[in-house]
DNA sequence: TGATTTGCAGAATGATCATTCTGAAAATCA
DNA sequence: TGATTTTCAGAATGATCATTCTGCAAATCA
């Protein structure tokens, strides 16, 4: 017997890596090291699994890069962190390139209602933990954008990497990407020499 | 018997609501109005029609989008028109949300090596097209970031604004996101005005 | 130790799918 | 009109998959 934790971390790996459809019940089963029946004793049928392992996910890979926005330090700073750390996960294990959220769920969602549902949830949840951020440093904003369309902004940023990065971008490139996002949403030094 | 562009116009259809491999041969051809033996004898196999409906889109849709790059007026307008396009793409029919490319063949090149080849390509195309047009008006750039990479972050905010129509999104609300992606890259008016 | 339960690996089931095949209807031509 | 080719709708095939079932081996307990 295995942990569930490290049952359900193989499970996320096995997503990941071959997508909903693409992972069988018999691979997963294999590299949880849990037998089927257990399996579905466990999570009830595939799509709980599946469920479980996004959970599994945006407690491990997620909450760790909602951390990095703080408040730390300034709002530059600290979104600078946000997408170092988002494109490191997007880099980081070339077995599983992107993002189980932004990618494999975003596809699975297509067809299956109760996926879209839970798809709909973490997209808004990024996005709301984003405005929060850009609320609490709204005076290191020069933009006259309102920050619920920045914060919408800033994610659609970060979901795009995560597509770049499942079709093939290595990781300097996608940082510099996020780094530009960044300075143009608080300007680096001078905020305008240019003109 | 009827015309090829309008079978692969439904094939378009077909895999752009329901995915790739959502997408039953025995749909396609009811909805193609083309009898399986002559959809493969015309097309190969079910990869094969789907990277020739992936050709039509990209002329069909794709193609327009492409041309409000223009040059046409200003940097921005052109920006924002191109963004306007894309969030109407994306957002025109609700039976199919989001962009073939972005969301169908992202995923389906997960696990398919062929497929992973032409969505590197089509991924790469937009995102010279767009680093033509930021070089071609590159005094009306105020970022300090070079153009290679702000190409890189268009592309990858047009894609994040299809993620999210593909998640449901109301196109008021891409649209929105895409002019403020605009007006950072291309001061509105004043170049800065707080601080 | 012997009886009973639990856990498990893989076989059985039933469904779906891509792809090929078939036989009849429709169209073409002499 | 009669012979020949084309076209087509759906059946046949073979593979894969999710899910359930089965029979045995290990573990537990008296």
């Amino acid at each position: 017997m295995v942990a569930p934790q490290q049952a359900l971390d193989a499970a996320v790996q096995v997503f990941w890596s071959e997508g909903y459809d693409g992972a069988s019940i018999t691979r997963l089963s294999r590299r949880m090291r849990l037998p089927k029946a257990s399996l579905y004793q466990a999570y009830g049928d595939k799509e709980g699994l599946f469920l479980a392992s996004i959970a599994r996910y945006a407690e491990t890979r997620l909450a760790p890069l909602a951390q990095t926005l703080g408040p730390h330090g300034s709002l530059a700073a600290d979104l600078r962190a946000f997408f170092d750390a988002a494109t490191r996960l997007a880099t980081a294990d070339p077995a599983t390139p992107g993002c189980l959220i932004s990618c494999v769920l975003a596809d699975a969602a297509g067809t299956n209602p109760r996926l879209r549902v839970e798809l709909a949830a973490r997209f808004t949840a990024l996005e709301t933990r984003l405005h929060q951020r850009l609320v609490a440093g709204q005076d290191e904003l020069t933009s006259p954008t309102d920050p619920a369309t920045l914060a919408v902004l800033l994610a659609s940023v970060a979901r795009g990497l995560m597509l770049r990065a499942r079709a093939g971008a290595d990781h300097a490139t996608l940082q510099a990407v996020g780094r530009a996002a960044v300075d143009l949403l608080c300007p680096p030094d001078k905020p305008t020499t240019a003109r």
